[in-house]
DNA sequence: CGATTTTGACCGGCGC
DNA sequence: GCGCCGGTCAAAATCG
């Protein structure tokens, strides 16, 4: 198992002297000082290309090793929630203190899967307050952020007033409340943390139906205004929150992070498809979304190759 | 100047 | 009954 861990020999065929050493040569070598400045445009067209060939090649290795770690992130993912479900299973007995169910709960929540949490979650609700659950339709959404943005603003259409933020215990960062503001009467509710796990994760709670029209264009999801790098990633939100079918489990997650393709056929992936599979199409989205997005690969390999430079000289 | 945000205080539910 | 904790209130501050 362990030696299936991360190759930690990176063949990343950083090699920074290919290029320099070069143009060293020519520069150090008296010989070549002038005339040689015109190197042939051919030679130089070639040199170009197989540089782009050699990128090309590193930023293939770093995606598969992206995707390969992702893999691993997942299994032990799986594996962790083995655990928790065996000796919450032992346990649970005597100790299946709501408390501890909504830690666990929180826990699949910030990890980005929610549906066996969630839909017992949602039963813990309705057998807690029957009333509220008449009223109340909880839906959550997961909405990718920048991590550096620590804004709490999630955009969905409606217009909403924030009523109070508190740090709760199972997660550092504040957690802000919010009541829609664009119909005074309209009793939607939203709770907007970012996640313990992954900060450039916003999990927005919403409770209750809007009564009213969405206000403005769902242009939506994700990223706080002030980040003008709206995130092109985050899709917009199916919007489930203005009623949809009376048929539809209390909790419904909405899925915000669609990178691509890879999502669409997989409108509502929590509802009804088991773990693994939600983890596995999480895992495959998150990968395939950082590898391909260029900046990230670009600054994954300086980043690397900062390291090794740092290391070798 | 009104709307919105911030933030400390307060309240109610829950576990011990 | 007490303490903890999440949720809400409301006064003050800030913003447009």
């Amino acid at each position: 198992m362990e030696s299936a861990w991360v190759d930690t020999t990176l063949d990343l065929n950083i090699n920074p002297s290919h290029n320099t050493i070069k143009v060293l040569k020519r520069e150090s070598s008296g010989k070549l000082a002038d005339s040689d400045v015109k190197v042939p445009v051919k030679q130089e067209t070639g040199a170009l290309l197989e540089e782009l060939n050699r990128i090309s090649a590193e930023n293939k290795k770093l995606t598969e090793m992206l995707t390969v770690l992702c893999e691993r992130y997942s299994s032990l993912q799986n594996q962790y929630m083995e655990l928790v479900r065996r000796n919450s299973g032992s346990d649970a007995t005597a100790a299946t203190s709501k408390k501890r169910k909504a830690e666990c709960e929180d826990y699949a929540t910030m990890i980005g899967f929610s549906g066996k949490a969630e839909s017992s979650c949602s039963d813990e609700d309705s057998c807690k307050k029957p009333k509220d659950c008449i009223k109340a339709k909880i839906s959550r959404a997961y909405v990718r952020t920048n991590p550096s943005d620590n804004s709490l603003i999630v955009r969905d259409g409606y217009q909403w007033r924030k009523y109070g933020q508190k740090v709760t215990r199972d997660n550092p960062s504040p957690r802000a409340y919010f009541k829609c503001s664009f119909a005074p009467s309209c009793p939607v509710k939203k709770k907007v943390q970012r996640s313990a796990e992954d900060p450039s994760i916003l999990v927005a709670t919403y409770e209750g139906e809007h009564n009213h029209e969405q206000h403005s264009p769902p242009a939506l999801s994700s990223l706080s205004p002030n980040s003008g790098t709206s995130n092109p990633r985050s899709a917009p939100v199916s919007s489930s929150s203005s009623a949809p079918a009376k048929s539809s489990p209390p909790t419904v997650t909405l899925e915000l992070m669609k990178p691509t393709g890879l999502g669409n056929d997989t409108q509502n992936p929590t509802q009804q498809v088991d773990e693994p599979a939600i983890q596995q199409i999480l895992v495959q989205q998150m990968a395939a979304s950082l590898t391909r997005d260029p900046n990230f690969t670009a600054a994954l390999a300086s980043a690397i190759s900062g390291k090794v430079l740092d290391h070798k000289w």
